[in-house]
DNA sequence: ACTTTATATATCGAAGTGATAGTATGCATC
DNA sequence: GATGCATACTATCACTTCGATATATAAAGT
């Protein structure tokens, strides 16, 4: 379940751009599977080189081409075994509870503004996850529903942790207090 | 954030072999950032090389040098630079979450099985937690305890997530759920 | 006697990250 | 009427990290 997979999965759906997939990994998927154009353009040329999509080119004049990838039938018998793995991973990343292993080197002040960000960070990841589940309405896989279920979970949890625990980081003023309600 | 700075601040504690270092990324920092010797040995190289750490070889016969490093005051200081970054980030990279998009796609007992490795995943990594909060007792930092509390936290909230929304995926059957209670 | 576990080093190809660059259209703001 | 910003699209590149593998010895379990 690398890039290429996930990006051949987004098109077992319809045919997309790069881009398109780009606008994906952004929305639906940011919560859990980041991917830049980087890893997305290196991957269909992948894809398309071992006949697992085939590439429709656009001319366009002045602009490069754009170019429009579908899946194959291989590629769909290459996704039904890539589905097969029995242990795929989750893995967290994170340099936020890393720098909070060393908050005993860190000013209140700073705790405080890193403490903050978490939660505006999470209340963004929230929004992309409430955004997706309306725009799409009844239309979703179950599969889908359940993954953004658990992403909210996950993000409550943790705005919810931070809340909770600040106190064993930083001493709760009345103004921050104040500001936090 | 990155690997070097990680193990910068793991010498903050005190002088370590890269195989020290290793062993604390695989106890209590497994459940949120994760390292392997081909990224921690060139860390160690470059803090070196960088005047932020100090290398004392100790020779062993026919074995390689034992090498270990101990933080220097540039490093100490270069530390407490990089813990003044406002917003560290916490990034989820989920195959398991990935997959289950694409739920649709395979069959009801590869999903039992996925869905029965993550939480065991997730039992295994809550029992790394516990392994080390009882092993330093009252000696951890409140950054530490902090860190573990929001790991337990974020794992206890996956757990029940996958048991409370399996059916959204897979059909019970009393056997499945016998076995599961 | 045999195997696993622990201590310790190190490398390397493959994969992914993050930033940057380029080009055109259209829309809003100044 | 110009300037800047958002959207649509492509693409590359240096750097970092990942995961597997290799090498060596000693202790301890079975």
């Amino acid at each position: 379940m690398d890039v290429k997979t996930v990006c051949l999965g987004m098109l077992t759906d319809g045919e997309a751009t790069g881009y398109d997939l780009k606008k994906q990994f952004e929305s639906s998927f940011a919560h859990f599977f980041a991917a830049g154009y980087g890893s997305i353009y290196p991957a269909l040329s992948a894809l398309a080189r071992d006949g697992l999509v085939e590439c429709r080119e656009i001319p366009q004049d002045g602009k490069p081409d754009r170019k429009v990838y579908r899946i194959t039938d291989a590629g769909r018998e290459h996704m039904q075994e890539a589905l097969k793995k029995p242990d795929p991973t989750h893995k967290v990343r994170s340099e936020f509870l890393a720098m909070m292993c060393f908050a005993h080197l860190m000013s209140e002040e700073q705790l405080d503004i890193v403490l903050a960000n978490r939660v505006a960070d999470v209340e963004r990841k929230l929004k992309l996850i409430h955004d997706y589940e309306t725009s799409c309405m009844q239309d979703a896989t179950p599969g889908m529903r359940f993954v953004c279920g658990c992403g909210k979970t996950m993000l409550h949890a943790m705005k919810e942790y931070v809340d909770q625990n600040r106190h064993l980081l930083v001493t709760d003023t009345p103004s921050r207090k104040a500001a936090a309600s």
